[in-house]
DNA sequence: CGGAATCTTGAAAGTGTTCAAATCAAGTGG
DNA sequence: CCACTTGATTTGAACACTTTCAAGATTCCG
């Protein structure tokens, strides 16, 4: 098996013995895939909870007017699901797909049970990675209206200026919320 | 004690003998508060998550124009917490008031590892609450950037008619992040 | 009843979008 | 490695949505 990042960042919220890891892997569903391939499709159900063990995703759905419009990023060390769709088993408004090739472990919906009955740390481990997942999300609405749509930019490109080079810009503009072509009119400006 | 809202909803997520019950009652705090008490103030650090039995409350912060923004409300049933200012135990950027005469549960910040530990289920019922808070506020996103305001206006009151009742204008205004002369203009509009 | 808080109205200004077209960059097959 | 095709970014003008400001009307609460 070959997670070593998802390993250690279990080790740094939660004990687990060698033992345990080797049951866990028993459970974890490592996969290699491809720039544009797809975790998830609207209208399928979010079978699996994702980590990304290196490379990058995206989460996006089609909006009314047509267009892809992307809600999350996730990089090396985060998860990433459409969380709604994985609770309750429904289908997903949402797409998941590679931004570049990318390792990434699933543990799967249908498993995920059994699992923390038998290593029950993980219950913890997902209780703090939850709570730390809804403490950014407070935060992502309050920088939303708190700031204007170049306020958030300038933000952001301070905050993640080497995670903006390897983003193609409409995807950029797209997750703020903003045409390309304003985009395009906030980089000349400054 | 009296918080049997709180106890048949742990019961209805994870088991609990009456004996896990009465440990439980010495980690809770319970509160009668009066409509435009504060639960947590701008630069406190949140020291408990809550638990609204009765009433309602607001979350807000006061905005780069001096207007408070509000961010959440919680009703019967729902936890509230500034989670990021809980988690790390840093100085908060939020208000937690009452805007109605509230009955309150506190599981404060400094007992809940301890009570986490005694009652291990409390940990999964956490994991499952907040997993439910994340995912709502994924659709929440969702939903901010396919309508305008105007359409979430509309879809809001059309999803929660009787609460709209329960609040003043302004402060359905803030939510929803529009001036309340503007959501003046909508409602004569229709 | 009186004062404060809330809600409404209308005009002017700002922020961000839309649309159409031109330019630039990049991947692919020959 | 070039030529071609597609995808990505830029530009500018017209437009739409929402805010700001100032004032007046209304409602709430002690």
């Amino acid at each position: 098996m070959n997670c070593p990042n998802l390993i250690s960042h279990l080790r740094k919220h939660v004990p687990l013995s060698d033992g345990d890891v080797a049951l866990l892997y028993t459970y974890l569903r490592p996969a290699s895939i491809k720039k544009k391939d797809f975790l998830l499709k609207e209208g399928q159900v979010c079978k699996a909870n994702y980590f990304v063990e290196k490379g990058c995703l995206r989460m996006f759905y089609i909006n009314n007017k047509g267009m892809e419009q992307i809600t999350h990023f996730a990089l090396e060390n985060w998860w990433l699901a459409d969380y709604m769709s994985l609770s309750l088993q429904q289908p997903s408004q949402f797409f998941i797909q590679a931004i570049e090739d990318a390792t990434i472990v699933a543990i799967e919906a249908h498993q995920q049970d059994e699992l923390f009955r038998k290593l029950p740390q993980l219950e913890r481990y997902f209780r703090i990675m939850m709570q730390r997942a809804y403490a950014a999300a407070q935060m992502r609405v309050k920088y939303h209206h708190d700031y204007s749509k170049e306020e958030n930019y300038k933000l952001f490109i301070s905050l993640f200026p080497a995670f903006v080079q390897r983003i193609p810009q409409y995807m950029l503009a797209s997750y703020l919320g903003l045409t390309p072509e304003y985009l395009s009119e906030l980089r000349r400006k400054g």
